[in-house]
DNA sequence: TCTTTAAGCAACCTCCGGGTTGCATATTAT
DNA sequence: ATAATATGCAACCCGGAGGTTGCTTAAAGA
């Protein structure tokens, strides 16, 4: 049995760190992880950028599933999703992880 | 006190997630996570790229510290740095702790 | 010494990412 | 009904990312 869920069809992974590369989308991300939904104007309030530029870097997002938005009314309300981010930061722990074994062999080389 | 180590410069996390953000580079850093350096030439080697190419991709890892070289002899031995990834995954920790308390909020409401 | 191998440098090409403006459409408020 | 607000859509611009080819330089091997 593998670890991975049944089903959970695989998400690239590079994708995903591509839509954190960019510094107006962090801060976005910043402000939705906080667990509030915001509406694109409210998103784009205290931002330098135009409407249209704020609503790109949403669909970037997501497109990899770091967000989804929910239309009501006459505006689109954008919320965090946990699950690519979760991803990615256990992959970070893999390799941190491969690279503790490293060190640890170096370790006991160095002291044998 | 910061928590933050004194002196230690406060990287920005988007261009290293960029730098994560692209397959070729992402199995440049699953390779060399695995403690050992590599020459440019051995790193191109099973790739369909070419040696200019995997050179540039070093480079933008190299940038944001997540690897650095070692010129010896004719050959210049790339090996992995830790800290930039154990950064943005510290980061990441801290968003999904932030979604976490926006989960239990919203749960001790509805059992409220 | 001569040849091979490893790498650096530079020019070039193509395509896409990030941003803008302009206009159309749908919803809410007056 | 009309005005104001929120968003969608499309065209366009520009710079840089990713890739290539061609040539040069430096080490190592024969």
């Amino acid at each position: 049995m593998s670890h991975q869920r049944r089903n959970a069809k695989r998400r690239p992974r590079a994708p995903v760190f591509a839509a954190l590369g960019d510094e107006t989308r962090l801060s976005l991300v910043a402000k939705l992880c906080g667990g509030q939904p915001y509406s694109i104007s409210q998103l784009t309030q205290g931002s330098k950028l135009t409407r249209q530029a704020i609503t790109k870097h949403l669909r970037v997002l997501e497109c990899v599933g770091i967000v989804h938005s929910v239309r009501t009314g006459r505006e689109s309300l954008f919320e965090f999703d946990r699950q690519p981010i979760e991803e990615i930061r256990e992959y970070l722990d893999f390799v941190s992880q491969q690279w503790d074994q490293t060190l640890s062999r170096l370790k006991l080389f160095v002291e044998d």
